[in-house]
DNA sequence: TGATTACGTAACATAAAACGTTACGTAATG
DNA sequence: CATTACGTAACGTTTTATGTTACGTAATCA
């Protein structure tokens, strides 16, 4: 999903206003303004890539596995996003052009994609939660 | 449209091996796969981006406005690509949460843009060009 | 141990974007 | 004036993204 990276910085933002407490994906859902259940399939991507944790039952949540400058924004972005990158497949239509501006396209995707990684790379959720913090705490007494 | 890219750079790679030869969207459409009139929308944002002109009527196409070597990949992604930029946006529900983290998320996404800009700066259609000319003559060949 | 809260995930539904096609008008050429 | 080719609107289809319902499992607490 497109919007994955998004949703992902939203819970990650709120996760570590938390302090580690455990949050519910549910009142994740609310304040980003989707279903809980859109929630919990990025939620499991974190956890694939051992950036949170979640607890079944009463009182239970997620959590952040890591310290928030531990975690840069190029590890969420990974742990969300699967292998295509961004620039779009050159169709592949079995032929011999097709094969070779494919694969041409496919190294300046990948050049790009590497620029992009870097960037995020520099970026940590603490850097993140330094400038959204107070919205979200307000956020959160709200509910 | 998410493709525009990847054909453009097919067009400009046809153009560039065709020296000043005008090639029609007809021709250009079977080399990819796809309408003439797909081409067409695209060779009207080429044509807006100053990279290629085209004449109608017998004879008529498209060709470069310009020498291979004096228009960077760049040129053809901006020609190309309208403003979205390719980080989601995150949804905007009105909240102040949505305000703050979409805005975070916007400069990222900027960011994220510059670096790939930069990267596709550094590339010519000339250069592209060298890699791609013989697969090219032999797909005009064939027609 | 039964009620409650919450995650995990499959399956289905709907909405949006991408892509393709037809149709018709206009320009250029011979 | 017949032909070739672009320009573009309008429509249709396909694919992708997103949302929802449903149901099973785990944890907690009374």
């Amino acid at each position: 999903m497109k919007s994955d990276f998004a949703v992902a910085l939203h819970i990650m933002g709120f996760l570590t206003a938390r302090e580690g407490k455990p949050l519910s994906s549910d009142i994740l859902a609310r304040s980003y303004g989707t279903n809980p259940v859109v929630i919990r399939r990025v939620l499991s991507k974190l956890q694939a890539g051992g950036l949170i944790s979640s607890q079944r039952g009463q009182g239970g949540g997620s959590v952040l596995s890591q310290a928030p400058d531990q975690i840069s924004l190029r590890r969420v972005y990974e742990a969300v996003t699967e292998d295509p990158g961004f620039l779009p497949r050159y169709r592949s239509n079995g032929s011999e052009v097709a094969a070779v501006m494919g694969g041409y396209i496919e190294r300046l995707s990948r050049t790009a994609e590497d620029a992009l990684l870097a960037e995020l790379d520099r970026i940590s959720i603490a850097e993140m939660d330094a400038e959204i913090r107070p919205i979200i705490c307000a956020s959160l007494e709200k509910k």
